[in-house]
DNA sequence: CCACGGATGCGCT
DNA sequence: GCGCATCCGTGGA
């Protein structure tokens, strides 16, 4: 699930437009067999959207800033996908703006720059993308771009696990 | 109440 | 490429 969102669009509805752009880079956290996954100690207050329905969103403070995930599992089981590069593509002035840089390379290129320019918040963890009208992940037909696992960044446990995915070749 | 760690990013070199 | 600022949530007293 963590590769089939490689090349989806990633919108968000904010200050009146669409901003955002292509999923470049993501991470799968499991239910099982984890022990980097927010999931493993089970439900608590800061996590329980990751047990939600698949296609709810999780979104979670860390270092001061937030991270977005999303659900990939049915309800209690505790799976999700970290989005953790875009393409900035769309509304990139206002991302800009949010994100308080011009470099397009620093705009959507880590899951913290990415709630900063989408203007995601805690006050959207626990929103259903099926029915949330304010940020869209919507497919791309394009299918020239090949999709490559690797280890996963940033964490302590469960490092040995392929589960990083990003495009092999993408400028 | 308070100490501490973390799925980070900035600012330099 | 690397050090460290930053601050919220969590868990233990």
């Amino acid at each position: 699930m963590a590769a089939q969102l490689i090349g989806h669009w990633c919108l968000r509805w904010t200050e009146g437009q669409w901003v955002g752009g292509m999923i470049i880079e993501t991470e799968a956290y499991l239910a099982a067999g984890d022990e980097a996954s927010h999931s493993r100690c089970g439900i608590t207050k800061r996590n329980q959207s990751m047990f939600g329905d698949a296609a709810m969103l999780y979104v979670y403070s860390i270092h001061a800033k937030y991270c977005l995930n999303v659900v990939t599992e049915r309800r209690n089981v505790g799976s999700a996908v970290l989005i953790r590069a875009l393409w900035p593509t769309y509304g990139i002035e206002l991302m800009q703006r949010l994100r308080g840089q011009t470099d397009p390379r620093r705009l959507t290129a880590g899951p913290a720059m990415i709630c900063q320019a989408l203007g995601v918040t805690t006050a959207d963890d626990g929103i259903d993308l099926m029915t949330c009208d304010t940020i869209r992940f919507a497919r791309n037909p394009r299918r020239d771009l090949v999709v490559h696992a690797g280890p996963r960044i940033g964490i302590s446990r469960s490092r040995d696990l392929p589960l990083r995915f990003v495009y092999s070749n993408f400028p």
